[in-house]
DNA sequence: TATCATTTTTACCGTTTGGTCAAATATCTT
DNA sequence: AAGATATTTGACCAAACGGTAAAAATGATA
């Protein structure tokens, strides 16, 4: 059933164990990214995961104890992937440069790990249940430390004057979008399910927009 | 236990019913937005809808045959409501007031009908099983007739060239974001649970960002 | 090959959940 | 007030679910 070779965003921290115990809570993972991300936590059940993992439920269990420590190991994989874009914007560098680069690191990933991105989605729609501390310490400090760089190029004139907190959320947003929304996205522009063919184009758009200029205004001709 | 007044995107249609009736319905439909949009599909349960319109469970199940169709209702109810200004822009305008008006509008939506924005985001993340059909046929129909209008603007070189249903993706993602990820927001503004007070500079970034120009390029000084 | 620890399976359990049914109660009409 | 209709409720059910216990099977080790 499974010799599939899909990209995944981790290959999860399990020093110490054996061989058996590392192929099997790769294979659960594997499988739970699966369901989680098609269903979220409450639509998941360990018979479907276990299924995909190819794996008894009471297997399942003797490597997690329980369904929530699947969906806890899973979201903090996730974090550093989520985190890493973000930590490579260097302030010596050119905001066209930086913004740019960070944009298009956001949108690879994006495309490249749509089921960790629709994990996260999912867990922050929720409300945050596991996360909450994370955003609240870890990435607070890292957005300040990072809109700390843009507001340094604000103040320089390079950037036009905002919140730069708000710019990152907007990025943040319209790279995930093509991810979290694939479906709507998919059905707009009429391309079948497996066409990520507009990746491209989102990404001609995303740069017009954020680093160029979108609209015109009357004058500048 | 309620005498709450928030805001709600309709009053549903009940023609031709009883006083009691329609009475109910929206007593339920309210209750089931509320836990809907904080638990989505699967995680909401029948006792915790009835609970919250404080009717018992067969009660409930009096007025609407199945959970699903209390979840379909909400959604059909809620597509007029996301579709509304989209409606409104015009071909006869200029880009700026036009686009820039959309954006308030989308912006104003999410902030007024969060509940809202929220159980439409997790019936897309979910693959949209109840209203992909919408999204192939009515949605796509307007968004292709809105986009000939921004192409208009583009051929007369009043807009940048790219495509203008993308446009509309980034317009969606990034005002439903403060909505479906309000969580985050606020975790990384460091605001309180019941704040909206970053709208205000989300809007003031928004125009810079779509109406405006964000990054000064070299020369342009 | 005998021993021991690890892994897997079978059978099962208590709870929750969406939903039913028939009886009881309230409301409306005449 | 009487009768018909609409509404509400308590008791209940089958299925699905997360999880457990203990035995059986497998793998490692000497």
């Amino acid at each position: 059933m499974s010799g599939n070779a899909k990209p995944r965003a981790t290959e999860r921290v399990v020093a110490g164990k054996t061989r058996i115990q590392k192929e099997n809570q790769t294979r659960i993972l594997r499988a739970a990214l699966d369901v989680f991300s098609e269903s979220g936590f409450h639509g998941a059940t360990l018979d479907r995961i276990a299924s995909e993992a190819s794996m008894s439920k009471p297997n399942l269990l003797y490597y997690f104890k329980s369904k929530e420590e699947i969906h806890v190991a899973l979201l903090t994989d996730l974090l550093d992937v989520w985190l890493a874009p973000l930590r490579e914007i260097r302030p010596d560098g050119d905001p066209v440069d930086e913004i740019g680069s960070y944009i298009r690191r956001k949108l690879d990933s994006s495309r490249s790990f749509p089921r960790e991105s629709r994990l996260f989605a999912n867990e922050i729609l929720a409300g945050a249940p596991h996360i909450g501390d994370f955003l609240q310490t870890e990435l607070k400090q890292l957005v300040e430390e990072k809109a700390a760089i843009l507001q340094g190029w604000i103040d320089e004139g390079r950037m036009a004057p905002c919140d730069p907190r708000h710019v990152l959320f907007a990025i943040w947003s319209t790279t995930q979008h093509y991810a979290d929304f694939s479906v709507q996205v998919r059905h707009v522009l009429g391309l079948g399910a497996g066409d990520k063919s507009y990746y491209d184009e989102a990404a001609r758009m995303l740069d017009t927009l954020f680093l160029g200029q979108l609209i015109s205004r009357p004058g500048s001709d």
